[in-house]
DNA sequence: TTCATTTCTAGAGTTAACTCGAAGTCTATA
DNA sequence: TATAGACTTCGAGTTAACTCTAGAAATGAA
């Protein structure tokens, strides 16, 4: 089975090997196996199970609440329930996150047109005493 | 004109008043006016500038680069063109944030689905050896 | 008037998530 | 054989964004 170096995996995933040895000290990868020097060897089933905490990471859990899952995972079905409910959870964070990111995403675009007709007419005053139809707020 | 205290705007922002008072120490808020005796004092239009601020904090955009443009705003006309290219700048990050959150969620769907079907059985082996169909991946 | 509450500043402390340095080991090539 | 480069651990350092403490001063209610 082919197996790929903590620097390999680094590139991959767009990390550095420092976060990857950052996240196993963390107890992220306890499924990661090692020569019999100690050095560390990934397999495809680990670079998957890593993209796995990156898609939390960027629901913005902590690496705390990820090491939970993880621990739940090594228990086995179990714990089938908790980590059912943890991505029920994510979400329903996840749909909120958007909902807030595409308000500000209209607030973003409301000052594009803000100051593309503020350069257009050489003054921002053009905003001030309603010298200026606003389409949307 | 109704002017309000630093605790009555956090609480209107959900942020708290050492957060605020953070905000003008890294000077976010060179608008706000203050008694004789040096309290400040927030006008509606200084709580619109600090939704600004919480807006470009939701792009990501550190403290230091959201007062480079607090500070080209106190600079006049001059710096139009410079405010108009941040906002189009932001604008292309929330869309790739954005892009990279809804991939976020469909992975995010597909782990619901995997644990509702492995609770369903009872079992995460019901996803070993092709025992289940996979709608998506 | 006394007591609670709120405000202020300066500066220290906290937290998460890296990020790196040092010192050591191992392997592959010149 | 030496030497460059990748790997290891341990522990220290960094950074951003708060978060709080201390001590002083003012304000408002009982």
């Amino acid at each position: 089975m082919k197996t790929y170096s903590i620097s390999e995996v680094a590139k991959e995933l767009n990390l550095t090997a420092y976060t990857l040895r950052y996240y196993d000290k963390e107890g992220l990868m306890p499924f990661i196996e090692r020569t019999a020097r100690g050095t560390r060897l990934f397999k495809e089933s680990d670079i998957d199970a890593l993209k796995i905490i990156e898609c939390l990471k960027a629901t913005g859990m902590p690496i705390k609440e990820i090491k939970n899952f993880i621990d739940w995972c090594s228990e086995g079905d179990s714990t089938l329930q908790q980590r059912f409910d943890m991505f029920m959870e994510r979400k329903a964070i996840v749909e909120s996150q958007l909902e807030e990111l595409n308000k500000t995403m209209e607030l973003i675009k409301h000052k594009c047109w803000y100051y593309k007709t503020a350069l257009d007419s050489g003054t921002e005053d053009i905003h001030k005493n309603n010298k200026i139809e606003i389409p949307f707020n």
